[in-house]
DNA sequence: CGGCGTTGTATCGACATAGATACTACGATA
DNA sequence: TATCGTAGTATCTATGTCGATACAACGCCG
């Protein structure tokens, strides 16, 4: 049984709700120059299809020009609005994607200090500065392995003049490659991990490898801690 | 009018997909023991919900104990399956709310040489290395905000033993304090911009202030770049 | 002028989802 | 044993969404 992390991209302007099928509608408007056969590549019914976009000019403006007539008389067109909600669209669902996609990591732990989103939480591996929007003492702190920076510990000895918060030194336990990008796995102690995705050039600048012992940081707006009632403990 | 980015999280398993109101259900039931009482609370039927459960659990394996009998001899109680579902659930949740809720910086430019999903993307600011899923040469190169790191400029000569690949220097525009986290703009010149998100201790070590001269660095991994058809250009 | 392919509008029906209702089975407790 | 509040099941109905269909208005083009 495996769970698979779904999600679906939608933007939402003054009521209306534009999800993936809108902006496919759009696109295909802008392929053919009409909604008739915009519907029709869509296999959609015309009427539903013209309905929604008056539907979504009522909210957002208009987003397309539409003129009757046929035979070269008539078309529908997008207007630079359009466009730019398209283009918005694509750049939400493309940020959406990296966060199914990208493995995390997960570190339990208990709040000890908080100033407003920004908490200090306890784990077994040392403290981490992470947001955790809710009001809960038990959490669980995710790092996404995008966001985890490795670097030589041998030549940083300092750390004081960077806004990555939270540093922990750890060992290699495997180096997964990929087509460009490596997923390194970093055990921190206590049975506690990082995964940490870095490009095959920085892997090989690196020297990384199972055994090596490096240094992993992430910026405590990159942590992400959500609360776990006790009833919910393991 | 104001455009808002949203989603909806889902799990899915085996065929049935698990959304929010899943997981309210459940929440329900763990609160009350029964579900009856969370059909009530939820102002659902208690039918469909008891139906919803069976269908849940045909795909997931058990997530409840049910006991016939009332006035202490029956009701139901999750299982341990189901407080992982749900945790799951509020993880998976938890990481889209981070990207939804966070600015992201864009940057134009096009795509110079690519190995795999990593790729050389010329800007006016310079060379960013992005991950670009799609075949396409014109892309808009999308950072989020908490995946900028910045770093004192006099401080690090350096650069070569970090997985941080790109680096850029520039200057701070402004500074948006927020509760615990402050919001920096940085001008990297010729009108680019690139927004990070610092705790305001970082800030206050780094001395952030409008006019400072800094260096802003994020992660290949971290930056994404989305295809831009021509049609489409501004 | 007639035809054709548009936009625009109204109405009907298919379908899926969920609430409403009713009834059975069950089990601890008073 | 009677009661009460559970679980389990079946059926009917409301609702909303969407396709299907039909028709009017429009405008270029042959």
């Amino acid at each position: 049984m495996t769970i698979e992390k779904g999600y679906t991209t939608t933007l939402s302007v003054d009521g209306v709700t534009i999800d993936r099928r809108d902006i496919e509608m759009l696109e295909a408007i802008d392929d053919h120059g009409s909604m008739h056969s915009a519907a029709d590549e869509l296999g959609r019914s015309y009427a539903r299809l013209q309905n929604r976009i008056v539907e979504i000019e009522d909210a957002v403006g208009p987003v397309t020009e539409r003129r009757r007539g046929g035979r070269g008389g008539g078309g529908t067109v997008l207007t630079q609005n359009a466009r730019d909600l398209r283009r918005r669209f694509d750049r939400h669902a493309a940020e959406l994607n990296g966060v199914a996609r990208v493995t995390e990591s997960v570190i339990s732990g208990t709040v000890r200090d908080r100033t407003g989103e920004l908490a200090t939480v306890e784990t077994t591996v040392g403290s981490i500065l992470a947001l955790v929007p809710e009001d809960a003492s038990e959490v669980q702190v995710s790092i996404r392995s995008d966001a985890v920076v490795l670097t030589d510990p041998d030549e940083t000895p300092r750390g004081d003049d960077t806004s990555l918060r939270n540093r922990f030194s750890g060992t290699i336990v495997e180096v997964e490659s990929g087509d460009a990008i490596d997923r390194v796995v970093v055990r921190l102690g206590d049975g506690a991990t990082l995964q940490a995705l870095v490009t095959r050039a920085s892997a090989e600048r690196l020297g990384l490898e199972a055994g090596r012992s490096i240094m992993a940081s992430f910026k405590a707006t990159a942590a992400r801690g959500i609360g776990v009632d006790s009833r919910s403990e393991s």
